[in-house]
RNA sequence: GCGGGCGUAGCCAAGUGGUUAAGGCAGUGGAUUGUGGUUCCACCAUUCGCGGGUUCGAGUCCCGUCGUUCGCCCCA
């Protein structure tokens, strides 16, 4: 077999699915507009560095999963694995701090990352994201999470549970991974291999494991939170106490650790029961270091993402897709009148309509089954006789009613067509 | 990168070593040569993702490969 088919992991958005996209897109479009996030559009590719560095090269992200290659010019090249480095880039490039003030962005688009693919992850996929650059305020975190449950809320999804943690600054993070160390050590041999190995890379990310019998051990671990500086715990309440009085239900869950490095202090994910493994819908928290990290001046950040196959797998579950219709489906047989059909379809479009012209050339009785399929409302029909009298019958298919045109006053009376005529 | 399931027409599928590859939806043509939503009739896979092997014989068994799916890892 030679035929071409798309890459492993990346897929088709086909005319059946694409009105989920569209409507997603919208959503996001105004409920990130009523909360004053501006929209914010930065390359799919990026030098391989701005994510080695703002990633971190310890992660799986930066280690295993990305798509770098060299361009003609020799330069190490990226695709995007995630949309916060390229935002904030771009936010010191353009100098957006200078504006004063807080920066509030949003973004969507295709992310790539080579991966095994499974239900809700492929390799090319989509994001949404919004960061909020500027604000140390606790507030800041509660208005990002708060935007974030709203837009899920607009799209009528349910049962979503948020998780919230706090990993502390980097002082918080060491003390907190040196206790946890000292822990697991002993029980060293009892942990699985892959935990084994994060015990000297990655410690904390043990605490999320699925393994039973690390689970058991990590029972009794330290908890991060009790490892919080007064300042930091104090922050984290406040974060909570914003959540409360927005009446938003969070659960508490000291082993959420995020994967990328650059987060710090609020760490939350929203996740459905509905989705397998994949559960995480939206991710995201506070990452105070990155802006100065990557060069800027020293800026305080918060923001999220959430991935859009997953959002579109659970839209698809509670509300089916209506089938598009058509107003007028233009029926026509004959030189003259297949000539004159398209004129027809001009101006009822003109008028405001959706019209569809039948190019089959097939008998009459064809193309009215096939009207009726595209869902239209009426049909305009144009044979000989209307040709050589330029005029035209518009059929009402659910009345039967049937009224002779002339095509040159089609203009005026399609625009007074009675709108009864249209429900369906 | 690792492990399990699956791969038959545009779609949903039956078929588990014997040979004429069920059926449904959709499509095309006709009954109805200028009028639909119903009905009826006919047509619609030399071939079962691809390549190789076992066998007198393979869609059915084996190996490889590609894809897909579920899980691990990781993440949204």
């Amino acid at each position: 077999m030679s035929t071409i088919q798309a890459l492993r992991g990346t897929k088709d958005i086909l005319p059946t699915d694409i009105g989920y996209w569209q409507h997603l897109e919208a959503t996001a479009q105004q409920i990130l507009g009523q909360a004053a996030f501006r929209e914010i559009r930065t390359p799919m590719f990026e030098q391989t560095d701005l994510f080695a560095r703002g990633i971190g090269e310890a992660t799986d992200v930066v280690g295993k999963e990305m798509y770098t290659f060299s361009d003609r010019g020799d330069r190490s090249i990226t695709l995007r694995p995630e949309g916060t480095a390229g935002a904030v880039r771009s936010f010191i490039e353009n100098k957006l701090y200078g504006t004063g003030g807080i920066q509030r962005l949003w973004y969507s688009g295709p992310m790539f990352r080579y991966e095994r693919p499974q239900a809700g992850r492929q390799r090319q996929f989509h994001q949404i994201g919004a960061e909020v650059f500027g604000s140390a305020d606790p507030r800041a975190d509660v208005e990002a999470i708060a935007v974030a449950v709203n837009l899920l809320s607009a799209l009528g999804l349910k049962s979503l549970k948020l998780a919230l943690n706090s990993v502390g600054d980097r002082e918080d993070r060491q003390r907190y991974r040196e206790k946890l160390v000292a822990y697991l050590t002993p029980y060293k041999d009892e942990l699985d291999p892959d935990s084994k190995d994060r015990l000297t890379r990655n410690p904390l990310r043990i605490l999320d494991t699925k393994v039973e019998r690390t689970q058991e051990i990590c029972v009794d671990a330290p908890s991060i939170v009790d490892a919080l500086s007064p300042d930091s715990a104090e922050r984290f309440e406040r974060v909570q106490q914003g959540l409360a009085a927005l009446g938003i239900d969070y659960t508490l869950d000291n082993r959420l650790v995020r994967g990328l490095d650059y987060y710090t202090h609020t760490a939350f994910e929203i996740q459905s029961d509905d989705l397998g493994a994949q559960a995480t819908v939206c991710g995201g928290g506070r990452y105070d270091g990155l802006v100065s990290e990557l060069g800027g001046p020293e800026t305080s950040a918060v923001g999220w993402a959430m991935g859009m196959e997953r959002l579109i797998l659970l839209l698809q579950e509670i509300q089916p897709l209506s089938e598009p219709s058509v107003d007028f489906y233009v029926v026509s047989r004959g030189n003259q009148a297949e000539i004159q059909a398209l004129s027809v379809a001009q101006i009822l479009r003109q008028a405001g309509y959706s019209v569809e012209v039948d190019l089959s050339g097939s008998a009459f009785g064809k193309q009215f089954k096939r009207g009726d399929r595209a869902g239209a409302k009426a049909c305009a029909i144009l044979g000989d006789a209307e040709a050589d009298n330029n005029t035209v019958q518009i059929k009402w298919l659910k009345s039967g009613e049937q009224t002779e045109i002339s095509q040159s006053n089609l203009l005026e009376t399609a625009k007074s067509f009675d709108g009864n005529k249209f429900k369906s």
